[in-house]
RNA sequence: GGCGAGAUAGCUCAGUUGGCUAGAGCACACGGUUCAUACCCGUGGUGUCGGGGGUUCGAAUCCCUUUCUCGCUACCA
């Protein structure tokens, strides 16, 4: 019966707030898939949860007064009523606090240290507290953090590594012969180009400054830095054991079959995660599917303007399964989907309420009208019966196969396909005609027996993905849901059977300038509860910014220095350059080319005229093949936001600052 | 700058190894129907298949070139 095992995971969600519609897509499609794989015999797996160390998760703990371990709890709490609220059907939650991963992660930790693929070093360079995370003074954007684009401090930490390039010719080797395993596949020459061709950088895989995270054991001053901790979440929640002494439940179900992630973490999953389960001696993942981004349409989405979706506000408007199937119907396999309102809207109203919808409500209301409710096989059969069983009893296999890929919504079309035919069939067929006259009663009665059986076929192999509907149908049809291994067959519903006299509505329409009035009426209030509560603590923080101190230094080391009042006279974008524009500044009566990182905030129009504060005397440098002779000074905000420093009075260009 | 992906009907996209009048869904229009949630069924388009050039009997599909968009990555005083 069984066809084996099946384990399949999500990413573990960062508990530092509630995860938006984006997220909440990774464990729709998750689930749909688990549930999939056991109606087609499978034993299946599915693991989710959450990652809940990390300095982040201190500040924001502190910031909330009260311990990282009750902040996490909330947010896991939060997380888990969300995920339950899809309907998601995981097997195992697994947190990174839970006792059992720590352990196991302090002993991995350990093992590798011991086998001295983990060595101890010291991690000089400039550190983004926000994301934490080390960059080379190469890696800067602007002399910022690449990733939030936030201003970085130098620091240097005693850290342990992890000794990537031992692995690095085996991986490449692994993903050569392996060509499923970096779904889709454009994304494994990002991570060949990129990566692995041009030699791996050994991994920092400790930090000492911040005390959230799993210590390591045999040096407490270390935490165990996120990528150690998290990815082996996949192994340590179903039991591994460094020892030698995994569970049953482990031997049977790793190597994991699928990890299902977002894009954006898809170097870590098939790099970094198969190279430590190489150096544990374990066998590599089967596939890593890094699916892409549910975006929203109507501007972008951010927490300032309030108007970020959340799953549970969709859920609100349109019901769980309306939004399970909007969010696996519209998102490609290869690029971005995109998510609004109005396209919700016009996916409830034209799928889900006009052609399912109806289709269930229509062929009840007929039973009913002109059976009483009772649904039989007369045997009395024509032409078009054959098309539309076809049609019906083919779809199974139609939809495994696109599965098997893991085209979600190609299946989810051909499901709707089958519908569609049988809103087809009626009107072949016309039974208020049949009706008409006593001679055709038994031919109106097969018609709505197939109809009636064709449906919960449908049903039944829409339930991995809408579980509460297919129950729905079902029920109204007074039945229950088949095995797979019998929708391929017609004539499985029992003759004489009766439906309910009351059909319900299972999606109603609704319309599309309501609800995005209501939407924009939500947005409005929560952008008001949120001034109300954020303002001041905002306003507060946006007074001052304390940056990291530097050493204090000599006059002499401040006299080095040549500033000087410059006139920007031309300036223009460097054509090979994303960031960067080259300003011709007029300083004394001399002029000096100056590239900056600027292009973001400054056009080259608005910079020439305007007076800047000039380090003349800094060793020329070339950039993006242009030789700057200086640099234009800036302010620079909390977020990253640059302003120009300009005289307060009129000064002429060359004019001494000091 | 390097590597990669993409540009097809108003919108979202399919188009296998080049082959007959280029497709689907949605939207729109018209026709049919009335069991049903103003629903369902049918019919319909003028798409320069991003631009230009080439190979070929024949190209959306192969080659070159060009423009634009996007992803990863590097430089960024």
């Amino acid at each position: 019966m069984s066809k084996g095992k099946y384990y399949i995971t999500t990413a573990i969600a960062y508990t530092s707030g509630k995860p938006h519609i984006g997220n909440s897509y990774e464990i729709v499609l998750a689930d749909s898939i688990a549930r999939f794989k056991r109606k087609e015999g499978y034993d299946v797996f599915f693991q989710t949860g959450t990652d809940e160390h990390g300095q982040k998760i201190e500040l924001k703990a502190e910031e909330a007064g009260i311990t990282p371990k009750e902040f996490v709890d909330n947010v896991a709490g939060t997380i888990k009523d969300l995920w339950n609220l899809m309907d998601t059907s995981y097997d195992n939650f697994i947190r990174t606090t839970d006792e059992q991963h720590e352990k196991q992660v302090q002993k991995i930790f350990k093992k590798l240290y011991d086998q001295g693929d983990i060595y101890k070093g010291a991690y000089e360079g400039l550190y983004c507290t926000p994301c934490e995370s080390f960059w080379t003074e190469s890696q800067l954007v602007d002399g910022k953090c690449p990733d939030c684009g936030r201003e970085v401090k130098p620091a240097k930490e005693e850290a342990y590594f992890f000794k990537m390039s031992k692995y690095a010719d085996r991986l490449i080797e692994h993903i050569n012969t392996h060509p499923e395993f970096i779904q889709p596949v454009s994304r494994k020459n990002e991570m060949m180009n990129n990566f692995l061709l041009p030699g791996l950088q050994d991994l920092c895989v400790s930090r000492t400054s911040f005390k959230w995270g799993i210590p390591v054991d045999f040096d407490d001053r270390h935490v165990i830095y996120v990528w150690l901790d998290a990815l082996t979440n996949y192994i340590t929640g179903i039991g591994y054991d460094t020892d030698g002494n995994s569970t049953e439940q482990y031997q049977k179900l790793w190597p994991a079959d699928l990890h299902l992630i977002g894009k954006d973490i898809i170097r870590f999953h098939t790099i970094y995660w198969p190279i430590f389960l190489m150096a544990l001696g374990e066998p590599l993942p089967k596939q890593v599917f890094g699916h892409p981004w549910l975006l929203q349409g109507d501007g972008k989405m951010s927490k300032s303007k309030g108007n970020v979706i959340y799953a549970d506000d969709l859920v609100d408007f349109f019901g769980v399964d309306a939004v399970r199937y909007f969010v696996l119907h519209e998102m490609p396999f290869e690029n971005d989907g995109v998510i609004s309102w109005e396209l919700l809207v016009e996916r409830l109203n034209s799928d889900l309420a006009n052609t399912l919808g109806n289709l269930v409500n229509r062929t009840i209301s007929m039973s009913n009208k002109y059976f009483d409710g009772v649904v039989t096989d007369t045997g009395v059969s024509a032409d078009v019966d054959a098309d539309l069983k076809q049609v019906v009893t083919e779809t199974r296999d139609k939809v495994c196969a696109k599965m098997e890929v893991l085209r979600v919504a190609d299946a989810l079309t051909e499901i709707f396909a089958l519908f569609k035919r049988c809103n087809k069939y009626i009107d072949e067929t016309e039974p208020w005609v049949l009706a008409k006259s006593e001679e055709s009663k038994d031919r109106l009665a097969t018609v709505l027996y197939n109809l009636v059986d064709s449906i919960v076929t449908g049903a039944s192999l829409l339930e991995p993905f809408m579980p509460k509907t297919a129950e729905r149908i079902v029920a109204q049809l007074n039945t229950s849901l088949r095995a797979f291994e019998e929708c391929d067959k017609a004539g499985q519903y029992p003759s004489g059977n009766r439906v309910t006299d009351k059909p319900e509505i299972l999606f109603a329409r609704l319309d599309v300038k309501e609800v995005v009035e209501k939407a924009e009426a939500m947005f409005e209030a929560r952008r008001a509860a949120d001034t109300a509560t954020t303002e001041p603590v905002a306003a507060a923080e946006e007074a001052v910014i304390d940056i990291e101190k530097k050493a204090e230094i000599s006059y002499e080391d401040f006299d080095k220095l040549q500033f000087q009042v410059g006139e920007i006279i031309a300036c223009e974008e460097v054509k090979k350059s994303k960031k960067l524009l080259c300003s011709q500044v007029k300083v004394g009566s001399e002029v000096k080319q100056i590239v900056s990182g600027i292009k973001a905030h400054y056009t080259p129009e608005e910079m020439v005229g305007k007076k800047v504060m000039v380090l003349v005397n800094l060793k020329p440098a070339t950039l993006a093949g242009i030789v700057s002779e200086g640099m234009l000074l800036c302010a620079e905000d909390a977020e990253g936001k640059l302003a120009l420093m300009t005289p307060e009075k009129e000064m002429p260009a060359g004019a001494e600052i000091c």
